[in-house]
Order: structure tokens, then sequence, then C-alpha cells
RNA sequence: AGCGGGGUAGGGUAGCCAGGAGUGCCCGCUGGGCUCAUAACCCGGAGACCACAGGUUCAAAUCCUGUCCCCGCUACCA
């Protein structure tokens, strides 16, 4: 590794194996780490974007058991499947893991020997119901009964959805088991461990404050978190299926699901590392100061990732602490919440069979969350595709390509002597660049899809300005303005699908292809301000270039608005319960 | 209840941290130009008391205080 380069690691947050995650989840953290990950890469910066499945817990012991096949299969199915659909989506993983791994429960146990040494862990015994036909413990949301405070009958173990308490299991009425529903419950005293966060509240209080980086809202809520006071975390679970304590005693527990995930983080970048052929070089990224961690994650995610994860980190002393907390606000669809159990959100996979992921990738980061939630809408979509990239970015390079075909046999013409208008039209093209690129670095991303778009526009009003079509009918000194315009445009063209790579990455691919360049991952950030298409050279055949986007048709958008509305079904509640 | 975020033209959204004529973007509406291009592109117009009420200031969408709505989070759900 060079050393010159800026160092990056790029987490976004893991998707749980439970299933096929919906665009919500994509948009949380996967897509805007993918398009951060793909803008280091053009800027020449040493990084790499790590990410994987969480694959423990109860909610997917019991989906396998409900789905009637082994645990390991179940979370093998889903890992697989999740990880297809997000090559198809484009996310350019380095390495993609699981937390199932070999490598994850070694460095879990390592880690927490490492926090279990330095006296950040107790033991304490709790009560926790059993239920004697599934022969399991109960965590407390799948445990239901009666609400003490107000009657309803659903009430779960952890907080009754009707008057919003917070509740104990032991104190519900008429308990039955969530996953087989017979009362046969008992509650049985077990030992855990406990990890004592309290212990570090004034060493977290003291690093984050120092944070000044990270985004007001992510320093405030850690802060006010601790505030108000941090307690021990139980650590352990009565499961099977996770990884297991590395303590005599605890042969029939594993690690609760939330240690070992974060975890992953770092058991990937070591997987990675292997893949490299040089296993140590895992702590390039993990032990080296000017390596910047950024975690991208969804706001539900921020206590884990600002006050857990650091602290379990402080505590083992094993790695770094991340150095920057990318967090995004939620996503919902036509006004209301994604839902899973009310069927209502738009899943990874089948948004792929609607349209391409070019299309997604746009509008979704052009509607990122990073103010406030956002209000996905398909028929904004739809406009989005057509108005943005099928009118602006696709028809620009269209008749541009067309017109070099048309008048100067397919080839970027020689420029003739540069006006005024020439040289403003190039400076305007190198502020938006320069200005997309402030904004990412300033971790406002979809304001530097804003600035890189601008270019398209300032290309198209640049063409029309130049009538090149009118000037080539004007003799010589006509033709030779007409090739300043369609050699200036060109070059602008170039330079859009350098910018937008993060973004839309096949559709700048295929722009590259169009031009005859050659792979565009190879090229940089800094030559989208520079004229880099040299006269004479020759673009890809008029049969081969195709409008880059077609239009969205309305009548395919209402084929999919009545099928997502077909099955939205309301719950008893009338509110969606909380996210998936 | 506590905490956090939001309320900007018909709809959506940016601007707010580092105050300076309501500045911008997209859709929709509307007048015109162009005809290279995917009926695409370009220019112009109409449309907002920037939630409400006070305050600070020469100047407030932007800072402060209060009020009203909306949404989210609150750790043994991931």
């Amino acid at each position: 590794m060079p050393e010159d380069k800026p160092v990056y690691l790029v987490l976004s947050a893991l998707p749980y194996a439970n299933g096929v995650k919906h665009i919500g989840n994509l948009v949380g953290s996967l897509l805007p780490a993918d398009v951060y990950a793909r803008f280091l890469r053009l800027q020449g910066a040493d990084v790499i974007y790590v990410c994987g499945t969480d694959e423990h817990g109860t909610t997917i012991e019991v989906a396998a058991l409900k789905a009637g096949v082994p645990v390991q299969a179940f979370a093998d199915k889903y890992h697989a499947k999740q990880k297809e659909i997000y090559g198809k989506w484009g996310l350019s993983f380095d390495y993609f893991g699981r937390t199932s791994s070999g490598e994850n429960h070694a460095t879990t146990q390592e880690i927490f020997k490492a926090i279990y040494d330095k006296g950040y862990v107790i033991e304490k015994e709790m009560q926790t119901p059993y239920c004697l036909f599934d022969k399991r413990f109960l965590p407390d949301r799948y445990i239901e009964g009666t609400c003490p405070h107000c009657g309803f009958e659903g009430a779960r173990g952890d907080q009754c959805e009707k008057c919003g308490k917070v509740l104990d299991p032991i104190d519900l009425k008429k308990p039955h088991c969530n996953v087989c529903g017979k009362s046969e419950i008992e509650f049985r005293k077990t030992k855990h461990l406990f990890l004592q966060l309290q212990k570090l509240s004034g060493q977290l209080k003291t690093w984050i404050t120092e944070q000044e980086q990270w985004p007001q809202n992510a320093r405030n809520f850690a802060l006010q978190w601790i505030a108000q006071g941090l307690h021990e975390r139980c650590i352990t679970r009565d499961l099977s299926w996770g990884v297991k304590v590395p303590m005599p005693g605890y042969e029939d527990k594993v690690f609760y699901v939330w240690f070992d995930a974060p975890i992953g983080y770092v058991s990937f970048t070591k997987e990675w590392a292997r893949t490299k052929g040089d296993s140590a070089l895992w702590e390039h990224y993990w032990k080296n100061r000017d390596c910047k961690i950024v975690n991208v994650l969804g706001k539900d995610n921020l206590a884990f990732h600002t006050v857990i994860w650091p602290s379990m980190l402080m505590a083992s002393g094993y790695a770094d602490l991340p150095s920057q907390v990318k967090s995004l606000e939620f996503l919902n669809l036509e006004g209301k919440k994604f839902s899973t159990s009310r069927n209502w959100g738009i899943n990874s996979d089948e948004a792929l069979e609607w349209f391409p992921a070019d299309y997604w990738r746009y509008y979704l980061c052009s509607i990122l969350p990073e103010q406030g939630d956002a209000d996905f809408s398909l028929h904004e979509l739809m406009q989005k595709s057509n108005k943005d990239l099928a009118d602006a970015v696709g028809n620009l390079v269209h008749r541009c390509l067309s017109f070099t075909h048309m008048n100067f046999e397919g080839k970027v013409p020689a420029p003739g002597e540069l006006q005024p208008a020439d040289n403003d039209f190039w400076r305007a093209v190198k502020k938006q660049v320069a200005s997309s690129e402030e904004s990412f670095y300033a971790y406002r991303w979809q304001e530097a899809l804003r600035e890189a778009m601008q270019i398209a526009h300032e290309s198209n009003k640049y063409f029309n300005d130049g009538e090149p079509w009118k000037k080539v009918k004007e003799g010589e000194e006509g033709k030779r303005k007409a090739a300043t315009t369609v050699f200036m445009t060109l070059q602008a063209v170039r330079s859009l699908a350098v910018v937008l790579q993060p973004f839309i990455p096949s559709s700048s691919q295929k722009i590259f292809d169009y031009l005859k360049l050659g792979s565009i991952e190879g090229s940089s950030w800094n030559s989208a301000a520079e004229q880099k298409l040299p006269a004479g050279h020759e673009i890809a055949p008029m049969a081969e270039i195709k409008p880059l986007f077609t239009k969205v048709d309305p009548a395919q958008l209402a084929k999919v608005k009545a099928i997502l509305e077909a099955r939205l079904k309301p719950d008893a509640l009338g509110k969606p319960p909380a996210k998936a």
C-alpha cells in the first residue's frame, strides 16, 4: 500500500439475514455507503468497503423454525440471496461476509476475553421465561399476554403496544409463547453476563465530545443517552445458535446477537485481508490512526454505533474507534411507513424487476434522507427517471454523439479558437466538479448528486446556445465553431460520466463505452475537470449508441402501484408496528 | 413524559450550523425559441405573508423565546 494515500474503511450497517430487505434498508446504509466508497475510489484513496449479513439471534432461529429448516440452512439461504441482490444493485463491496463465520466467532471470543480481563463484565442471575413445549427460553418479544395496565390481550413481553407502557414479562397476565402459542411457560433463573457500560461513560463522553466531525444529531443523541445514565447490559442468551461463550458454566449459552454483530466489521476486514494474501493487513484499517473508519447507518442504529460498539472497542482496546458516523433518517413509501407486517414496502429484489438499478439508485440518492425522513413516491421515481436521467443526461449524450457521427465521422473534432462562451462553459463544468467533491467530503451526498447533475444542464444549454446544427451549414468558419462546441460538449459528457459514477455506475460505464474509453473504474475524479478526449479520438459506431435510459411509462407505473396497493393490509391497531 | 427531527409556491425538496432583497432545484401550469436529439433541449411568465406569535439586529426562512401541528427514538427487537 502506498503511504501517501488517505486511508478509509467504509462500513455500512449489517443487514439482518432474516429475509430479503426492502429498499428502506438499502437507502439507510448500504446504498449511501456504496456511493461514498465509489467516490473515494475515484479520489484515489486507499479505501475498502466492507459489509455482510448479521445472522444470529432469536429472530432468525424462530424464523427458521417456522420455515421448517435448520438455522444454518436458513442463514445460508438469505446470505446468498442478499449477496446476489446487492450485486445487482451495483453495491461494490470489497468484502461481504457473515457473522456466523469462524473468524467472527473467534474474534468475538477474543474481544470478549479482553473485555472480561479488564473487568468490564459481571455475572448476574435473572428470571427468564421458558417455554416447556418448545424447550427454549423466550426473549421478551416472544412472550405475549394480557397487559397488566390496560388489559390489552396482545401485549408483548417488552412493551404493550396499546398503552405504550414498558413491561417486564413476569408481569404479564395469562402469558403464552409466541412461537408455539401454548401457555406452558415457567420462569427460570439463569446466569448471564453483563457489560458494565456505566464504567465507561466518562471515557465515552470525552471521546464523543471530541468527535466534532459527527453530524449534530448523532452527537446529541449519544451524549443525551450517556447523560441519562448508562447501565449494564446483558450480553448473553440462552440459545444454541450464535457465538459460544468461552466461560465455564456457559456451555448452553451464546452471545447476544448485538454483541457479535458489530464485531463482524472487524472479522470481515480480517477475512478480506486473508483473501489479499496478507492476514495482517486488517490492522492497516483498524489499528492505524490515519485511517478514517466511516460507519453509515440508519438512525435506528445510532445507539449501537455511537455508544455500545465504541464502548466495546474501548473496553477491549482491540482496535480503533470509528471516526465518522453518517446516519440516515427513514424512508416512507407514499406517505406511509415501511412495514413488513402490513406488507407495505418494496423489496430490493422485486424493485429490480420493475426498473433498472440505476433508476432506483438515482432516485433514492436524490431524496436521500439526510435531513429528515424522506417520502418515496412511485410517481416521483418516474418523473425523476424521465426528466433527469432520460431527458437531461440520456438525451444530452445521445444528441451530442449522434451529431458527432453525422458531422464529424464519429471522431472527436479538433476545436477551433476558444471564444469566451466556450471558456465560461468549461469553467462552469470545473466548478460543478469541485462543488460536488466538496459536498461529498461534507457528507452531503444528496447535494453532491445535484451538483454533479448540473453539468448535464450546463451542457445542454451550452450545446443549444452554440447551435452547431446551424453553424455546420455556414462554411468553414461555421464548421470550426461547431467543432468547438461538439469538442467541448463531448469533454463535458465524459466529465459527467465520472462524477455520476458513484451514483449510477453502470450508466456511467455505458457512456464510457460509447466514448470508447474502456473501464471507468480506473479513471480519477480529478480527470473530470480536464479535457481528456483528444481530437481525432474515435467513438463507438452509431449502431451501438442506444438511448441510455428508456422512459418509464405511466401504464407500467400504474401496474406497479396496483401490485403494492393490492397487498396492503391494515393491522389490528390501525397503525403499523415498528419496522422490520 | 423525555429527547431528536420536521412544518418553505398546487405537490416535492434545498437553503438554516457560519443572518443580507424569498435565492435555487424537480414536477405541474403557462408564453416563446430551436429542430442536433429519447415529442427531447433552451429562454421567459404566473404562483409562497418561508407553521404561528414575539424578540435580537441596519438586516431573519436563517439567531433567541414561546405556541400549535406532523414524525421518529427511548437500550433485555434486530
